[in-house]
DNA sequence: TTAAATATCGTGTACGTTAACGAATATACC
DNA sequence: GGTATATTCGTTAACGTACACGATATTTAA
């Protein structure tokens, strides 16, 4: 054996029973008399053997493949931020093809949860042994947990929009915590003596939880700074379809000598350097989340000045990996995982948007 | 096959050859009549066939182990820096103990350069696979690095000290860059009108490369801003022994109103701020590399501003996987990683600071 | 032309684990 | 006690690749 481990073999010698034997111990199957199963056992804990995962994958690998169902909404482009999770299932994917593991994509729309409900019935028709997919809709959500608890099937859900009934595999960041970094940041460009803006850009779907809890944990970081007097705080909630405009206050603020500090709630800070210009501000900073390619542009061109990455497709990759640590392994350490805030700036952007 | 992939034998058998044929023509050993050659290598290429890497590692696992030697300073203690990336080796090896991967340490003092050589004997002595180790002295390394090429031996340096001679595999963070981002990150919190103190603590060996190409990269992000014309500039090459005081200008602008900002190019930030209360400074920023426990401490009590993470862990981590890949594939796209400038506050720094 | 040498290629076994199959023993029932 | 049924356990053939060995076929030398 490798690196001076034992083999099932050795275990089945040490035990005085055969190989057969010893694997019915280890998968705990029937068929062995309570007396043997102990001798096996206690042979298992003082040699500390471990079963080769390569070699046990290599023979299950025809019989049982590993197939994980992965349903995201459907992108509207290329360039969707959807896409960039199922980037990394693939990677991930293509890394465990050899032990057997395979995926099927399905895809709903974002606006209709009757689709939503069809596909979720299409994948429990079929035969799968894990699903990752995205909280977007809570009743089917929830629903989807139930059923997948009745059929013994772990689901991954990647980011946060929504609060769950049941609980369940969450990978995502943490929103609140998103919010405190972003405050931290911000404060220390703009200072206490500034305006601070919070813009929640809403979606077809309206405000979501980690825009609320983006918006909370960026509100904290200024509560617990000791001197807060002179900082001002305003939220715009601007619904993705209507015109931008700037409220009147914010319009005379706009043109006195008030240093700005925005906080875009989403992925969407791109929209705030035009508006910004039309109101004739020049002293501001700006912090938004995700590398898309209209934020990278303006974070290289100093219109922004931090972006949040959230590691979209590392959220993707670290869902398929750890399904199969939990699959092969019954170890489930590496289905709730809380992805770091990353920092990114004009100079380090490039490590993050090649990947 | 898992996946519709094919497999060795049904190449054969598309091939109208036997598999010992197919496998000869895989491992471009001898033995093969040119036609069956090419006949094989066409229906290889026509059906995209890739080996299965699971079983190859298991029949070779017994014959062919991979051995890495990791050759590092010996630590002080046991939160030296050099531990961390030999936590990132160990997990790598753990992970790929069940394909065959070994690893073997030795340690060299970090002030004798005959005891490096010494190791070094030592390590050729026995037969490994690879190495992996830290370009501390400029001579030595190239010694090995010629040597190693003697005897086809891929080598892996960790971290940046010494530019070498021989060209060869690097995983590190590029120093220049790293210094521009921290350009950035201070510049925005002490703004045009500052005072920038970049402060090299040297240590047993002198003034390393990475300092030099970290002050370097600083220097260049103020160069570059459009209005440069009220910075001040100041460097400290401090060794580690002597007492440390700072230069009677800089202590006369103590006095005034100025705003401190201080860059320290490497990870003894923790030693500035007593230093720094000492001279009655409060109005400064700070940043520094590196998530010790000292600079964690001040990071969190608000005394360090910014920390420049390595991810030491990581490098070691991804050197392991990166020969894997290289020795059992041939690929060696993993033997040469920029590391990302990862910037860490005091709102995120939990994250790192785990693993 | 024939034996020897070489080139080319197929066969078979092994890696460690799994699981079907069947053999051996133990228990139940009439 | 004898047959039927359960329980327990050993044997063996895969999984896909690697490689030693031996079997042909081809070339070389005499």
């Amino acid at each position: 054996m490798v690196n001076g481990n034992l083999g099932i073999k050795d275990i089945a010698k040490l035990a005085a029973v055969s190989i057969g034997t010893v694997d019915r111990v280890l998968n705990n199957r029937s068929g062995v008399a309570p007396a043997t199963r102990e001798k096996v056992l206690d042979i298992i804990k003082q040699t500390g053997y471990k079963k080769n995962l390569v070699a046990s994958r290599l023979k299950l690998a025809k019989n049982k493949v590993i197939k994980v169902a992965v349903l995201a909404p459907t992108p509207r482009n290329e360039h969707s931020y959807w896409n960039l999770p199922l980037q990394g299932v693939n990677r991930a994917i293509q890394e465990l093809s050899a032990m057997g593991v395979s995926s099927a994509y399905f895809y709903f729309n974002q606006l209709n949860h009757q689709h939503f409900r069809e596909q979720i019935d299409k994948i429990f028709q079929e035969e799968f042994h894990a699903l990752i997919t995205v909280p977007f809709f809570e009743s089917e959500s929830n629903m989807l947990l139930r059923k997948a608890k009745e059929k013994n099937i772990p689901v991954v859900f990647l980011d946060t929009e929504r609060e769950l009934l049941y609980s369940s595999n969450f990978i995502r960041q943490n929103a609140l915590n998103a919010g405190l970094v972003a405050g931290r940041l911000l404060h220390g460009l703009v200072g206490d003596e500034g305006t601070y803006v919070v813009v929640n850009i809403l979606n077809d779907r309206g405000k979501q939880i980690n825009n609320l809890q983006r918006e909370s944990g960026f509100r904290s970081y200024f509560k617990h700074l000791p001197n807060k007097t002179h900082i001002k705080h305003f939220t715009i909630n601007h619904p993705l379809e209507d015109d931008f405009d700037l409220s009147p206050e914010l319009k005379t603020l706009a043109k006195g000598p008030t240093k700005f500090g925005i906080f875009v709630t989403n992925s969407r800070s791109f929209l705030l350097p035009s508006i910004i210009k039309e109101n004739n501000i020049s002293n501001y900073h700006l912090i938004g989340f995700d590398l898309n390619k209209k934020n990278i542009a303006y974070l290289k061109s100093g219109e922004i000045d931090f972006l949040i990455n959230q590691k979209p497709q590392y959220q993707g990759y670290t869902a398929i990996k750890g399904l199969y640590k939990f699959l092969t392994e019954g170890d489930n350490s590496q289905l709730n995982i809380d992805i770091p805030v990353e920092i990114v700036v004009k100079e380090n952007v490039e490590y993050y948007c090649a990947r």
